[in-house]
DNA sequence: TAGATTGTTAATCGATTAACAATC
DNA sequence: TAGATTGTTAATCGATTAACAATC
C-alpha cells in the first residue's frame, strides 16, 4: 500500500500565507504525532480539527495552501501528512541554535527535551558573566558572549534565543544579527528592533498569564451581564 | 492639570472583543511601562503603535472597544492608560497561582521576576514526586500534588500553570479544575480538554521555535522565487 | 488661530464557513 | 452502489485601514 507516486505538488508560497494558518499547522503536526503514537494510520479533517477546536473546512483550507495531501473518501495518512507539514515548516532539516543568557529561564531552555525532537539543536550557550562561563549545562557548553561571532560561524548557527533581562535584549539581538543569525526567539519582556531580513518571534511569559487573566475575568463579566 | 473628572466610561464587554485586540493590549501596556520609565508623560496612537509595528488607527480602534482614554490634540497620558488597561485585563487585582511540575521549566517559572510585577503571585508549587516535595524553591513551598485541593482553597488559587510532561498534563488539568481553578496556562506540548467555564492558554516552546523556522525559510523561499 | 490628535464611520481587505461536485 | 471525505468555489463574517469632523 505504500505507493510512491509523487504526491508533493508544493505550489510554493504564493502571495504569502496568513500567519494564523502557520500556527495552526504546528498544532496539526503536534496532534498528528500524538495520533501516530496512539496507533492511528489515518485521520480526517473533521477528526483532526475536532480535537483542536477547529472546523473541518478550516483544516482542509489551511492544508490546501500548500498542496494536495489528502485522499477523498479516505482522509489523510498521518505519517505522510507529518512529513509534508515538516517540510512546509522547514523542520525536516536540523537547525543549529544559540542561547544567550544562562539564568533561570536559559537553563530551563537548555534542558528542554522538546527542541531536539522537533529538529532544533542548541549547540552553544552564551553569557556576559565570566563566572557562568566555561562549563557545560545539560551537555551544552557555555561561552563568553564575545565568542559568539566565531562560534556562530563554526557551528553554522541560524537561530538565536534571547533569555537575558529586558535591558540587555536589544544589544544581544544586535550581536546575534551581526553574527549572521537569521531568526530570533525573544523571551525578554521588551520589543526589539531587527533588520527586515531577520525573523523574530516574541514570547513574554507574563503576557501569557495576563491573557489568561483576561479570559477569566471576561467570562465572569459576561456571566454578570446576563444573569 | 491632574483633573479627576470621571473618564472611565467602561462600556463593558459587549458582543465580545476580538482575541487579537486583547493580545495587543498587553503589548501596549508593556510599552507604556517602558515609556513611563523613560520619562514620557504622554504618548500618541502613532507613537505607541509605531514602536510595535501597528498603525495609529489600529491602536485607537483597539482602545475604543473599552472606552475613551485619550485627549484629542494631546494623545494619551501614559499613567492613566496603564491604569485603564490593567483594569481591562484584570491585572489591577492580585492573582494567586499554583504551579504544577517542579522540573527544569517549573523551577524557572518559580524564579521568574516578571510575574510578580504584573500582578501574579505563585503561592504554591506541586509535584507528584515525593522527593521534590517539602522544601522551598525561590521562596515558594513545594507540596505533594495530593495536597492541591486543600491549598487551593486556603490560598484562593484562581490560576494554574502546568509544567509537567505531556503524558500527565490532562490528568493534572483535571485535578486543577476539580480544585476550583478558573484558568490554566499549559506549557505541556499537548492539547488538553477543559470544561467550558475554565479558561486556557497554551504555550509550546518548541512550536514557537518552529514558527520562527518557518518565518526564516519563507523569507528564503520568497528570495529564491523572485531573484 | 494653526497644529495635533482623538474617536468613529465607511471602505477595504482578509479570513472563515458553508456547500458541493469530484473522488475513492 | 452507498458512504465518506477531499479540494475548491462562493457566501459570510470579521478585522484593519483610511478618512474626517470634533476637540484641545
Amino acid at each position: 500500500m505504500s505507493d510512491s507516486k509523487s504526491k508533493s505538488d508544493t505550489p510554493a508560497s504564493e502571495s504569502s500565507v496568513p500567519k494564523a494558518v502557520v500556527s495552526r499547522l504546528s498544532l496539526y503536526l503536534r496532534e498528528l504525532e500524538h495520533l501516530v503514537r496512539d496507533g492511528h494510520a489515518t485521520t480526517s479533517s473533521n477528526h483532526l480539527g475536532g480535537r483542536l477546536g477547529f472546523t473541518d473546512a478550516q483544516v482542509r483550507k489551511d492544508l490546501a495552501y500548500f498542496g494536495h495531501f489528502g485522499y477523498p473518501g479516505i482522509g489523510y495518512r498521518c505519517d505522510e501528512l507529518i512529513v509534508a507539514i515538516r517540510r512546509i515548516l522547514g523542520t525536516d532539516q536540523q537547525w543549529a541554535a544559540a542561547l544567550v543568557g544562562v539564568g533561570n529561564l536559559g537553563r530551563a531552555l537548555l534542558g528542554h527535551k522538546g527542541f531536539q525532537q522537533r529538529g532544533f539543536r542548541v549547540v552553544a550557550a552564551f553569557d556576559a558573566d565570566q563566572r557562568k562561563v566555561g562549563g557545560e549545562i545539560e551537555g551544552v557548553p557555555v561561552y563568553l558572549l564575545n565568542d559568539l561571532p566565531e562560534l556562530a560561524r563554526n557551528h553554522r548557527i541560524r537561530l538565536g534565543m534571547i533569555a537575558v533581562p529586558a535591558s540587555e535584549a536589544q544589544s544581544v539581538a544586535d550581536r546575534l544579527v551581526a553574527s549572521g543569525v537569521e531568526g530570533i526567539l525573544n523571551f525578554a519582556p521588551v520589543t526589539i528592533t531587527l533588520p527586515p531580513h531577520v525573523a523574530q518571534v516574541g514570547v513574554d511569559l507574563a503576557i501569557e498569564l495576563e491573557q489568561l487573566a483576561f479570559a477569566v475575568v471576561s467570562r465572569a463579566r459576561e456571566a454578570a451581564d446576563k444573569p
